[in-house]
DNA sequence: ATGCCTCAGCTCCTGAGA
């Protein structure tokens, strides 16, 4: 099962990129691509619209069963799967959020959590407040989830790098927003519930990023993150074959300014 | 340089993103 990520930054936008990319095969650029077949389950973050305005049938006619939770303006998730989604859940029950960030659903007896973690802004402001209380919620409910469904991916845009390998210049970078130490203890934490992070399991070249900003020609230089993330649950590891980074849609004309990440179960 | 792009919306500026 393939399984992928991508921030699209308005579906209304990159739809026909979206579309595009699930009808290519996002693995042929990879030499070590054992097959050549499409994305079984894509994720996807900040739609940016509302429910009434999603493009269900353009998913449909495309034959992917789709699964919603969406705003107005901003956030707003997907999950777009080949497969029929089960026990679609919005959110992070019990914790009262107005933004629609997370959804869950479940593939081929596989638990599916696609999420939207907040930006945060900068350490000390509101929405850094409102980033570490999203976090803890998030890991409460993990960790139980964990224990109803132990197969599980959770896959988005983290918006937090693991280490200085993630940083295009993590000296000039070290304490700022997605460099913090108190985002990578939350994100360490969801790692110590019994997750791998997909991408470190394998060799990858350095300088390996999934955003760049738009400004200043980011892309070309590389001076990008690695914020987007796959996490396999334990029980799910054994079966984890590889996990890359499909740089091509940031070459897109008008392209979002993240990229997939895709991960592959035997 | 609280900027540089890009996107949505109570759209010709502002807020947010990361």
């Amino acid at each position: 099962m393939r399984l992928a990520t991508w921030n699209v930054n308005s579906l209304g936008v990159r739809l026909p990129q979206v579309l595009e990319w699930l009808s290519s095969d996002p693995l042929a650029s990879d030499p070590s691509t054992p097959s050549h077949t499409g994305v079984d389950v894509l994720a996807i973050q900040e739609t940016k619209t509302t429910d009434d305005k999603f493009p269900l049938n353009e998913f449909i006619d495309a034959g992917f069963h789709v699964a919603f939770h969406g705003q107005k303006t901003y956030n707003g998730v997907a999950l777009v799967s080949k497969h029929p989604l089960e026990n679609i859940v919005k959110n992070i029950p019990g914790f009262e959020d107005e933004m629609a960030r997370v959804i869950s659903a479940t593939v081929n007896g596989v638990r599916i959590i696609g999420a939207y973690f907040p930006n945060g802004q900068g350490p000390g402001s509101d929405k850094f407040e409102y980033k570490m209380r999203w976090l803890k919620a998030l890991h409460d409910w993990i960790r139980s989830e964990l224990i109803v469904t132990p197969k599980m991916v959770l896959m988005g845009d983290f918006n937090i790098t693991f280490d200085a390998r993630d940083v295009w210049d993590p000296v000039a970078l070290e304490g700022t927003i997605h460099c913090t130490e108190e985002e990578r203890i939350h994100l360490r934490g969801l790692i110590d519930l019994g997750f791998t992070d997909a991408f470190r399991e394998f060799d990858q070249t350095e300088k390996n990023y999934s955003w760049w900003d738009y400004r200043e020609f980011a892309f070309k230089r590389n001076r990008g993150l690695r914020i987007d993330h796959i996490l396999v649950s334990d029980q799910l590891r054994p079966s984890l074959t590889q996990c890359v980074i499909d740089k091509r849609p940031r070459k897109n004309e008008r392209p979002s300014d993240h990229t997939p990440v895709i991960a592959n179960l035997s």
